[in-house]
DNA sequence: TTGAAAGCGTTACCAG
DNA sequence: CTGGTAACGCTTTCAA
């Protein structure tokens, strides 16, 4: 129960000031070895530990970085955020992390709110705001989005060209035969959903194909949404035999949805995903997707936000994607 | 750029001391009508916030819970996580939250890690450290454990009685008519992993079966080591009819394994877990296990630390299990 | 190299 | 109901 020894304690027990035992612990001027040795001794007598609070209060650094999730639960979400713990492991920093459980309204009051709490920067996974509220924060605080691109000097978005990478995985369906391809789409309203889906009909149309509403489902990139979705699909009746979801838990749960009514994957339909989850290993068959590199994306974010907070300005690098094949498309 | 706003600024706009612009935030004392439309209207002109870092120094309560997870991307963790979350919604408390990857060292250096940053109390998911250790950390601040039961006046364990349920869920294979049943362990030395196998052995026993060493396979509580676990079951070729995996995770891994070796589930081969992730929901077949209330877990956590920092002492309710059946279990 | 003193922004006590 | 003052625990001038 050490509560509130302080510098003076430690101060009076080692026989010096509490400057010398404040100078000694920052180790920002040079203090004798006697002293030293008597202050570590005295340090090590009481167990004293500085306060973290009475620190902060005078430099006006929390050493906080603040994040804002979209669903703390989420394996895409959680990956991330592994990432961003790895950035900034050793570096002295802590992370105090929110949900806006994709609520913009949420979002902005649980971003001021880490805000209030003083902390150094905040990082917001695929954020619902606008990139100009986004600036209008960044005014207040250094931040990092992830799920868009944006490169401002206070305000930095990483993410991978979702576009591009829509665009790909649909090609491949493509090239591997299959003209008639239906989209699961993600939460609407957010860039990279919208992102992707022009990926998927740009793909198409290059191919001469004109893309059919019928073939797009709205999905909100959760498995259940994925069920609703394939359902939707199915019923609608614009027969197709390849499946874009728009991540891989949509696919997750559009392949129960197929499992329902005796569709087998590959054999009957092509599924491929989007993010490359853990678990796109482990479906039945392993799914085959766009390879989002979300721990580095959650990494990068953290150096990002470090350089940010240094005052370092290096160029922004932006995460890339990448096709993994595996076992959940066949040529049609 | 509202920076370095203070009470003096607002009580000098307002035409009063900095004790009454005090005063009227914390509201612990009555102050004129007229003073407090001037404040009022001093600190919507300044976009005054009082600095949480100074009240905090004050107070001493910094109106932090820190967590201590094993695992950011784990989707056990983060549904409890999200308990918390719910728990501490609207209490003004913000959470600070530290992996200890399942690493007693690192999870007792972090754990400091937030004593020192003054949390007003401490959350640790499936702690791998010893009852001791953690009455002893227990001494600096109020904690609560899950993955074990406990009750001690700042030290609570909450958990379901993981014992019983190994044993209802072997029981149930039992009753289905499995005689030979495998069991995929958790992770080494931790006291949910011991209670389950405990479990797992009595139900076999109380069936007057005696437990086979052949037919249990360390895991570790992940996909790969569920994996792992029932390539090794299968090579020692101790044949068996079911088997009861030590969660969820394991036995999504130890499904892929089957599946790569043609083992149909359940016609071949019948497959328990364990927590009921929603995961579970989409496994082909979906998984029947025993549900841990994940969520409620984080959320009971959480209560019960807010319930020991207002003083109240409360009983400690603790969680319960269930068995979900879904179609992963057939007659033998 | 060292100590005294001021200050970070808030709140609580004490007079009035 | 209100203002002045001290104090939370630390760091940083300023002198010595």
């Amino acid at each position: 129960m050490s509560q509130n020894i302080t510098v003076l304690d430690v101060a009076r027990e080692a026989g010096v000031s509490a400057s010398t035992v404040s100078r000694y612990l920052t180790g920002v001027t040079s203090v004798s070895k006697i002293k030293q040795e008597a202050i570590a001794r005295a340090i090590e007598l009481l167990d004293f530990t500085p306060n973290v609070l009475a620190q902060s209060l005078k430099s006006g650094s929390t050493k906080t970085i603040g994040i804002v999730t979209q669903a703390l639960e989420s394996p895409f979400f959680g990956e991330e955020l592994k990432g961003v713990e790895q950035a900034i492991a050793g570096t002295g920093y802590a992370l105090l992390i929110v949900s806006g459980h994709w609520q913009a309204r949420e979002e902005k009051d649980h971003a001021e709110l880490l805000i209030a709490r003083r902390v150094d920067g905040i990082i917001i996974f695929t954020s619902t705001a606008s990139d100009k509220q986004i600036q209008s924060l960044s005014r207040q605080v250094p931040m990092v989005v992830t799920g868009r691109r944006m490169d401002m000097p206070r305000a930095v978005g990483l993410a991978v060209d979702n576009e591009q990478a829509a665009f790909e995985a649909t090609q491949y369906l493509l090239e591997q035969g299959h003209r008639r391809i239906a989209h699961i789409s993600g939460r609407v309203g957010q860039p990279d959903t919208e992102a992707r889906l022009q990926g998927y009909k740009r793909a198409l149309k290059t191919a001469g194909i004109k893309p059919d509403a019928k073939l797009i489902a709205g999905g909100d990139f959760s498995e259940a949404g994925g069920m609703l979705a394939i359902n939707q699909l199915l019923e609608a009746r614009g027969s197709f035999t390849a499946i874009f979801a728009a991540n891989d838990q949509s696919a997750l749960g559009a392949r129960l949805g197929l499992y329902r009514r005796g569709i087998r994957v590959p054999e009957d339909l092509s599924l491929i995903g989007f993010d490359d989850l853990l678990l796109a290993n482990y479906m039945l068959p392993p799914l085959t997707t766009i390879r989002q590199p979300t721990f580095e994306l959650g990494k990068l974010a953290g150096q990002t936000l470090l350089n940010m907070l240094a005052g370092k300005t290096e160029t922004v690098v932006q995460p890339q994607f990448e096709l993994v094949v595996r076992e959940s498309v066949r040529r049609a």
